[in-house]
DNA sequence: CGACAATATGCCTTGACAGGTATATGCCAG
DNA sequence: CTGGCATATACCTGTCAAGGCATATTGTCG
């Protein structure tokens, strides 16, 4: 009954770490156990997760279960971050300062006392 | 200090909201609450993780504070999305799939059934 | 059928975080 | 300086989710 939002179940970091995995190929539980060297439980509610959000499927292959990428939810973040995609493209000049900004220094970040 | 990962901060629906408020122009905090109608000090708060996490950039306008979008986390998250927008570009079919099922029945909630 | 492999689920504890309310700080005008 | 507006912060509280561990479930094979 999570019905949570798709980035509530990105802001966990093994789950995107499982979803990159998924990237290259579908895995079994055990893969993803083994790869990303987490308890096998952990692994297990993750993907339920991920399931129930429409992240991943997953089918039957003798014991094991297969799970692989399925494209709704991350179409949808993608779709919300569209607008700020826009906006970039548009304020192109304050992104450029920005990143002008970040390559020269890049030490901890000191507020830039900017006035009118 | 939270230096959460951008998606634990997007995790939060009404910092979401506030951002795609930013994305037309900035504004102050005041008009922020008002629009979303959001009690004062949660807004505060919202901005102060928003701003700490690099989202947002604010500066003084007399007794106010106004608010503005920045690049970076964003960026980032579309830097990870990347992958994942590619790997639909190359199994294609599959997402074709997938939306066919979207379409044809558009009922309120998408519960698949069993695997069995 | 029994033993075993692969995966899922239940329970418990702990920590993080959002909401609410009260209060502090900063800034302006008279 | 005083009061008042705009915003920030402190504190408290309830909730909820992740981790760890034990156990249940399901499927395979001999």
């Amino acid at each position: 009954m999570s019905m949570e939002s798709a980035f509530a179940v990105l802001a966990e970091p093994n789950r995107r770490a499982i979803l990159t995995l998924l990237v290259s190929s579908e895995q079994s539980v055990g893969e993803i156990e083994r790869r990303l060297r987490l308890p096998q439980p952990a692994v297990s509610k993750h993907l339920r997760i991920l399931k129930d959000a429409g992240f991943v499927e997953s089918t039957v292959d003798a014991q094991r279960r297969v799970y692989r990428l399925t494209p709704e939810p991350l179409l949808e973040v993608d779709t919300w971050l569209a607008p700020f995609r826009e906006y970039w493209s548009r304020h192109f000049d304050a992104l450029a300062r920005h990143l002008d900004r970040m390559q020269s220094s890049t030490p901890a970040k000191k507020k830039r006392g900017r006035t009118k």
